[in-house]
DNA sequence: CAGCATCCATTCAGATACTG
DNA sequence: CAGTATCTGAATGGATGCTG
């Protein structure tokens, strides 16, 4: 065991990505955040995880980010292995981004940084929550967990 | 419901933040994402997610961060509810790094990261999984959670 | 339709040096 | 011990204009 604190119960697997004392790219947690990096990268997730898209249904969904970076986006999360591009040799051009299965599996992790950043407000159509405990529900339908 | 789509599965709470066309600093995602924001900053809470740290110590198990940096983490961090800093008036001064119970609810967040992070790769200590759906156990202590 | 090229302003992180 | 001040280079994102 690298670091034996009380972060590594014992039993547990000891990865030593878990004890790294800088920001390497082999560490799990680097990976996900290198995925979800750059602005706008959560929302284009979103309406993706919506359904697929053309680029001009992402544009006109997120009407503010210019082409440059919903380009960029596109490009990053498609070497990331998180969308899949299907350019179909016709004219007019058509091209349709999808999830990948590695794709839908950020709906958890959308849902977590939701539910951190969502934490302790006060409740809407759901019904009260007096004690402040209240968590976003999780959708039984992992799609449904990403919103923004 | 402001979007109407497969993401807003009737009776659920449609939040209006889950549909903005801009990342704006009112959606929990982002909230999450800008606690989170800037290098070293998930390392610096899996220290304290071990335990209570001075800054030397912080500085000790975090190497290769320069000072300024890691002053701007806690500087940020404090801001964002989820750091304490406890001022000792003494000489030498201490001042010993905490987190906030905000901050402790950061565990399940990097766990989910981690998760996505880690999918499928080849088991360690706890046994094989053939199959590759294999996710780091996630510990009974929520503090356990957080690696790197 | 689906983009890439270019330019520019801003932010960020690392290095170095200094202080209550 | 526990930081802050300053500088610099690199990375980012937005605007604009052009192409297969």
């Amino acid at each position: 065991m690298t670091h034996p604190t009380v972060g590594h119960p014992a039993g547990l697997p000891d990865d030593p990505r878990a004890d790294v004392t800088a920001p390497t790219p082999e560490c799990p947690v680097e990976i996900t955040l290198a995925a979800l990096h750059g602005r706008w990268t959560t929302l284009v997730i979103r309406e993706l995880l919506r359904g697929d898209h053309s680029y001009s249904e992402l544009r006109a969904a997120l009407p503010v980010m210019s082409d440059k970076v919903l380009s960029d986006r596109l490009a990053h999360l498609t070497r990331a292995g998180v969308v899949d591009r299907d350019r179909r040799p016709s004219w007019p051009p058509r091209v349709r981004y999808t999830l990948t299965p590695n794709g839908h599996r950020l709906g958890p992790v959308l849902q977590a940084l939701w539910d951190w950043g969502a934490y302790g407000e006060e409740p809407r159509s759901t019904g009260d929550d007096p004690v402040g405990l209240r968590e976003l529900p999780v959708h039984p339908k992992a799609d449904g967990a990403a919103r923004c």
